[in-house]
DNA sequence: TTTACTGTACCGTTCGTTCGGTATATAATC
DNA sequence: GATTATATACCGAACGAACGGTACAGTAAA
């Protein structure tokens, strides 16, 4: 399926312009192909591009979040390589998550019930990992979404600020604040 | 001035439905104006709309936030009036922020200069008042970043999830947090 | 009689989508 | 091996609908 060379595209078109910023005739420039040829590739129409965007994500949170979590070694450092990938996947905080960009206009009650399902599994991930430590369950729930809720807060103000520094400064200091209390 | 009868809705409209997902059309039945008439009103179309929304949020944030910071009383107590007052407009968590919904999609690029001053202006405001309780300058600006940073995230976890508790949570622990290690 | 406002009809443009059809390559049939 | 079918990839042109915006005559109020 020649579909995994046009969904990171996609995925950085709806980045850069939302859901209804990016028009199929951006979407064709972009990936070079027509938009009869992009209907062959994705019968779904625009709808179903961003399902394959999420599908893509999906994967990929599995393979660099839930994998990092679920390795062997140290916590902090398990949730280190995890705020790692993070950085990278956002470029240090240069761009936005999608699943934001997906919450905010016309898009929302379309992809509500995806993007809710992919956030429950990132805090889940996280939690689980804490509650594996021994910390209480509704306490490790409140950490994965005081974690996740930082990163996406980060995006914002960094995007806003044209300053990537707050980003960085969440990532590096969450290992550690995941952790406190630890045994 | 008739506007300020209108730019509340406005609000409401590019909260729910983002820069590009407010057409004209939703405007009109919204307000009841016509096009002819919101031409009248805003000369300055769309994107006029939304600088009179941008203002009017200027006013309420200088109103409802750097007020109460500028108050009598102890410090934390005045934070946590700033966050009551943030708590009921964002109708506890019920709401996006437009600052978000307007760096995502298409409207990025014309109102990003103007949501950086609101946002930094809204973080100078709570870093002003470290400041003036001692606390070295560079840590209160991050402390200040960091209080937007929470709220942004929270409103977007609790969007995406529809459970309001992660940014009642945020709102209820910020003012210690704002005020930790303060003489 | 001027000014503020509005309803209607309309402009050109762009939106997402679809139709009809053309290459090219593989597979099946003779 | 030559000849059909079948499937995949692709595209130009056009579709109706909706977009943001405007022209203008008309009404209401001062």
């Amino acid at each position: 399926m020649a579909k995994a060379k046009y969904v990171p595209q996609l995925l950085q078109l709806f980045r850069d312009y939302g859901y209804d910023g990016a028009t199929l005739t951006k979407i064709s420039k972009a990936t070079g192909l027509g938009k009869a040829s992009l209907y062959h590739h994705f019968p779904g129409g625009k709808d179903g591009m961003v399902e394959a965007v999420l599908d893509h994500l999906d994967q990929a949170i599995q393979k660099h979040i839930l994998k990092p979590l679920q390795s062997e070694g140290d916590t902090q450092t398990r949730f280190r390589k995890m705020c790692d990938e993070i950085g990278e996947m956002f470029e240090g905080g240069r761009q936005p998550c999608v699943f934001a960009v997906l919450l905010m206009g016309s898009s929302r009650d379309v992809f509500h019930d995806k993007v809710k399902i992919l956030l429950q599994n990132w805090i889940d991930a996280i939690a689980d990992v804490l509650i594996a430590e021994g910390v209480d369950k509704s306490l490790a729930v409140e950490r994965g979404e005081d974690a996740v809720l930082a990163i996406e807060g980060a995006l914002i103000l960094s995007q806003g600020l044209n300053d990537f520094t707050s980003f960085r400064r969440v990532l590096s200091r969450l290992p550690e604040e995941l952790c406190q209390d630890l045994e």
